[in-house]
DNA sequence: CCATATACCTGGCAGC
DNA sequence: TGCTGCCAGGTATATG
């Protein structure tokens, strides 16, 4: 479920609850994507610090070293102050002082990886190919411009490959596009320049209106708060195929790009 | 180097 | 009710 806005909205619901707990306990489940990389064990004892996002990976700093979370397709963090048993899809419970962090994943894409340094593996592997962060001032127009110039894949895959500017998923990759009046699947190498500001100027405001408004719901996020998203109310594209625009009235239409849904208005997208 | 396909896993839903 | 097939927010890895 998650994309930028999704684990950003995530991080803020439990970071400053969480700032300065000391690990008690750490309980695994099912297998995730990879394994943690060390004895659960090993976690016990250190404290959380502070814990930081970089695209969809939340990272909590610890004494020793960093740990990296991944959402996957289906993941969500609860952090409760009250102890309950684990269900079924519950494969990560951080007990601390301050409550216990569970990581809760159907489908179990997403993971949980120790690493003693963020600049040594496996971290380095998973954050080394990262684009910018969006909502950041290193996601200048001109290097976005840079970046766009040597692809000649469609536009909405360089927006999901997330090696130009991470965060953007399936979901708002349709949604900027469409605020940008620009066609999915024209090369991201043939952008002119005046496009690329819009969408670059579309990319942060469809991610910081979601963050803002705590996320995407379009089937079941959940903050580790308990709150549900609300931005399912406002897609403009995404999931509408067949309904109008609501710019234009003419029926939102769905392509398959890569194996991945996108949905564009075909007058308002005309190329 | 680049672009595209595959794989991972579970649950919900439409259609029969 | 139960089966089958398809679909779903991600992304590392293999393949062409």
């Amino acid at each position: 479920m998650p994309e930028l806005p999704e684990v950003e909205v995530t991080r803020q619901s439990f970071a400053s609850r969480i700032a300065g707990a000391r690990i008690a306990a750490v309980r695994m489940g099912k297998p995730l994507r990879w394994p943690l990389g060390v004895a659960p064990e090993s976690l016990v004892g250190q404290s959380v610090r502070q814990v930081r996002r970089r695209g969809k990976y939340l990272l909590l700093d610890l004494d020793h070293g960093v740990l990296l979370l991944h959402l996957g397709m289906s993941g969500s963090l609860n952090f409760a102050t009250q102890q309950s048993a684990p269900g079924k899809h519950d494969h990560m419970d951080i007990e601390t002082t301050q409550g216990c962090l569970r990581l809760h994943d159907p489908r179990r894409f997403g993971a949980a990886v120790w690493s003693r340094s963020e600049q040594q593996d496996p971290a380095l592997k998973l954050l080394g190919q990262l684009g910018m962060e969006p909502l950041s001032d290193e996601f200048a127009i001109e290097a976005f411009a840079k970046g766009l110039k040597q692809r000649s894949a469609a536009i909405k895959q360089v927006l999901l490959a997330g090696d130009v500017v991470v965060g953007v998923g399936n979901i708002y990759a349709s949604e900027a596009l469409f605020l940008s009046g620009i066609r999915p699947t024209l090369r991201a190498q043939k952008l002119s320049m005046p496009r690329i500001i819009k969408l670059h100027a579309a990319i942060r405001s469809v991610l910081a209106r979601a963050v803002a408004k705590g996320g995407s719901t379009l089937r079941d996020f959940v903050s580790a708060q308990g709150k549900t998203g609300h931005f399912q109310l406002e897609a403009s594209v995404y999931a509408r195929q067949g309904q109008a625009c609501h710019i234009c009235a003419s029926p939102i239409r769905q392509i398959k790009q890569g194996q991945r849904s996108t949905f564009f208005c075909p007058t308002c997208q005309k190329h």
